[in-house]
DNA sequence: TAGACAGGAA
DNA sequence: TGAAATCCTGTCTA
């Protein structure tokens, strides 16, 4: 606990910190300060993380106080720490909590608010003019305002922490087995159940509600699974495609004592409801015009649920925050593997699904041998000479295109599956003309949004009895569930620096490739394909901040001929 | 009744 | 910033 001109973190008054990679103890400060920070960049000497608002809000929510930050802060800290700053996010932390939602008269809520000159600013506050009505020691709401109120008060500053009683619903008795169904030993790791408590018990009884962040490839399913095992009530699941909502399927029967008549499909091809009911974000928001209402929506109040999760909750989709009120009467559970969302919306699942509640470091379930180590390389190659002058002066569209589609990575893609002739290949990119190129080059099958499905299955099934060894897959990528495990990916091109793209596509090479516990977990190696001095620079170092987050070192490659 | 396919949405 | 994929519904065919 002491300034130390070896350490490797600097304070900021403009509330960033400065992380200098190359340090001692730099790991075990990124750790420290991964609660209460967000990564903004990540270059290779120093990583700027800054705090906001909203990451204080979700260290608070965690259990995380002002004392912490300060301790985390002055052990690892190059120079003092500014005077202030503490302070600010003592004061920022300490909004956590002063304002709640508690039962108000009948079926109404209130808005208790201690603070004189909070609820001043409160009944101020234009756009909830119409939703609160002031009363003894804060405001009463209508029961449908809830989710409104909720995040008009964070976007103006002010989280609101939900204490009014969470619906129970109908009774349903859900047990895990011991022994899946497939015939293999099954229980839950220790920090699934850890996740599922720090959602269950997270405001007294009654009130659990919040979102965990895992990567992909750690089991979140059995994170729902394990609460819905205590909670024992009827759940609705939505998640982002029907892949997804086969595999909930098959999970719950495989991993509980649930029988098929008690899970249900709610999708475009079958719209039963039971005790257990998956469905997609996309058809509760399908409507006929743009003037209709939703007809799916129904589905939340076709029963009594008591639990609602949200898979990929990084992905809700707008009009769902439509429901806010039926949703926010009921017990609910966001997975995700990232928080971040390009569009700013993290907000909105801050105040209408929860807080984060729970996050480990991906780095750590790797070192438990959970996920693979992986090895991430940025590959940086020229422009053919001949592209130059045509990118210098193409516009801004065409310029990422050029450099996504630089010839010469074909190159390096055969000489790179050459090398790793033990390994299991994905091919992945953008650009449906390139892949095609690639495939022809390699000899091997693509895979498109246009394969049909059969001919999909049939692909998997080659590589997964490893008559094929290289699969060129388009953005199937992304959301196929059902993409086997591979031991290594090369990306080709990617979209406009999508960070959750970047997450997922490295979670399809991050599946254990041993049982954990007998011998590690087998080496995985993630390729990206950079063309030098383009657009495509910035778009890449964007993808990789989350990965840098998480503790995972890029090395860059220069490629030359 | 199943499937294939077109068209719209985000 | 743009391209590609998905999912939903409805219609047509056998």
């Amino acid at each position: 606990m002491a300034v130390d001109p070896a350490n490797p973190l600097i304070v900021q008054s403009d509330r960033t910190l400065l992380l200098d990679v190359h340090a001692p103890r730099a790991e075990e400060a990124r750790a420290a300060i991964l609660p209460f920070a967000e990564l903004e960049k990540s270059p290779e000497h120093i990583h700027t993380y800054g705090i906001t608002p909203l990451s204080l809000w979700n260290a608070a929510s965690a259990g995380f106080t002002g004392e912490y930050i300060a301790g985390a802060l002055g052990d690892y800290t190059r120079f003092p720490v500014p005077p202030g700053i503490l302070d600010g996010f003592a004061d920022t932390m300490a909004r956590y909590g002063k304002i709640r939602l508690v039962p108000g008269r009948g079926d109404d809520l209130f808005l208790a608010v201690k603070d004189e000159a909070i609820r001043a600013e409160i009944g101020a506050l234009k756009s909830l003019s119409k939703l609160l009505v002031k009363a003894q020691g804060g405001f009463t709401l209508r029961l449908v305002d809830r989710g409104t109120v909720k995040r008009e008060l964070i976007r103006g500053g002010w989280p609101v922490k939900d204490e009014a009683p969470l619906a129970k619903g109908e009774d349903l008795d859900v047990v895990l087995r011991k022994q899946s169904a497939s015939g293999r030993p099954f229980a839950p790791r220790d920090y699934q159940i850890e996740a599922a408590r720090a959602v269950y018990g997270s405001g007294g009884p009654g009130t659990g509600y919040g979102v965990v962040a895992l990567p992909c490839g750690s089991g979140k399913t059995v994170v729902g699974m394990v609460l819905m095992s205590w909670l024992k009530t009827n759940t609705l699941i939505l998640t982002t495609n029907v892949a997804a909502v086969h595999q909930w399927i098959e999970e719950l029967l495989d991993k509980t004592e649930l029988d098929s008549g008690q899970i249900a499909e709610y999708t475009g091809d079958s719209k039963a409801v039971a005790p257990v009911t998956i469905a997609t974000y996309q058809i509760i928001t399908w409507r006929p015009d743009k003037k209709s209402d939703f007809p799916h929506f129904r589905l939340f109040h076709e029963r009594h649920w008591g639990l609602i999760i949200y898979d990929e909750v990084h992905l809700l989709p707008a009009p769902v925050f439509r429901v806010t009120a039926e949703l926010q009467a009921v017990r609910r559970l966001g997975l995700t593997a990232t928080l971040i969302r390009e569009d700013g919306a993290e907000d909105a699942v801050f105040s209408l699904v929860g807080p984060k509640r729970y996050d480990v470091p991906w780095k750590e379930l790797e070192g438990k041998g959970w996920i693979a180590e992986a090895f991430c390389t940025e590959i940086r190659l020229d422009l053919p000479e001949e592209q130059r002058i045509p990118y210098a002066v193409a516009g801004k569209r065409e310029k990422y295109r050029i450099a996504s589609e630089n010839p010469r990575k074909e190159e390096i893609v055969r000489q790179l599956v050459e090398n790793h002739g033990e390994d299991q290949i994905l091919v992945i990119g953008q650009y449906l003309s390139q892949l095609e190129s690639i495939a022809k080059l390699i000899g091997a099958p693509l895979i498109t949004g246009k394969t049909p499905n059969a001919e999909r299955e049939r692909i998997y099934n080659a590589f997964k009895r490893k008559e094929v060894r290289i699969i060129v897959v388009s953005r199937v990528a992304n959301f196929a569930i059902d993409l086997p495990d591979a031991s290594m990916a090369v990306q080709v091109s990617g979209s406009f620096g999508s960070r959750q793209e970047e997450t997922q596509r490295l979670g399809r090479i991050l599946r254990p490739k041993a049982p954990p516990g007998k011998t590690a977990a087998r080496s995985s190696w993630f390729f990206t394909l950079v063309s030098r001095y383009t657009v495509e620079e910035k778009f890449a170092a964007n993808r990789q901040k989350f990965l840098a987050e998480q503790g995972y070192k890029y090395s860059i490659q220069h490629w030359t001929e």
